[in-house]
DNA sequence: CTGACGCGCAACCATTCAGTTGCCTAAAGG
DNA sequence: CCTTTAGGCAACTGAATGGTTGCGCGTCAG
């Protein structure tokens, strides 16, 4: 901080460039703290091959407990990846690809954005005088 | 654990569906884990504008100390997300969009795999018998 | 030279998190 | 009925995380 002068914070947000990454950047981060974990990962890639599945059946792809498993199934549900559905004495996990579109289109502005001011620089850096 | 037995976790990457997801889901998680948290997010939002930014100029935009900025431009950068400079006495950050990149992919296949999927399950249901 | 600025390092604290274990409920099935 | 199976709830532990403060070091400017 210290002497950096003002630089009033709304000029993050601006309407200019990055749009809604600033905006909604709590659920945002939810999302990507969600897959952020490896076990989860692998949860989401195996429930993106479709189909539900029920804990059991996800705890046996992996090293962990079944609590362990419904911790992070919950963690999923909470940032609206995964949804679940009970069916009996089961209940069923599939994949809910909403916030993960969401996600992707965030990464993709980042890249866009980042290109157009790499092109920016770069006609800068070009141009006379 | 308990009953979980044996189990050879190589299973889980067969080279059917989820490619390399899984494979180098190590370093994949980590780029997802450092876009986890709103002030990263922030902070890369800021970079992806284009340019390098101090820390200090980096820090203007946030609540928190300057130190605690360094520490989260240390996780990024152990991401392989930004990319550090030094220039004199500053030390300068920018994006590097790769790992950005690779996040994306994994997204696009998450969906166009759940996709593919419903799509199956659609099918299967509409057959005759 | 001297002071201000930008930054790194290290210690420290509170909170969260991943994962476990133990026990309890409820649905099936013989 | 009794037993098995799928899962929920709660408590607990160790490790990681987010954040702070204090201090020291190089660098630039007057």
């Amino acid at each position: 901080m210290s002497a950096r002068s003002g630089k009033p914070k709304g000029a993050v947000h601006r309407n200019t460039g990055l749009p809604a990454i600033v905006r909604s950047s709590e659920t945002l981060a939810n999302v990507f703290a969600a897959l952020g974990d490896p076990t989860r990962l692998k949860l989401v890639a195996v429930l993106c091959a479709g189909g539900a599945f029920s804990i059991a059946q996800l705890t046996a792809n992996t090293e962990i407990s079944r609590q362990g498993v419904t911790k992070h199934l919950q963690v999923l549900a909470e940032a609206g990846v995964v949804r679940d559905l009970k069916l009996g004495r089961e209940r069923l996990w599939q994949l809910e690809p909403g916030q993960i579109e969401e996600a992707k289109r965030t990464l993709e502005v980042i890249g866009r954005e980042w290109d157009v001011a790499l092109g920016k620089l770069k006609t800068f850096a070009e141009s006379p005088q």
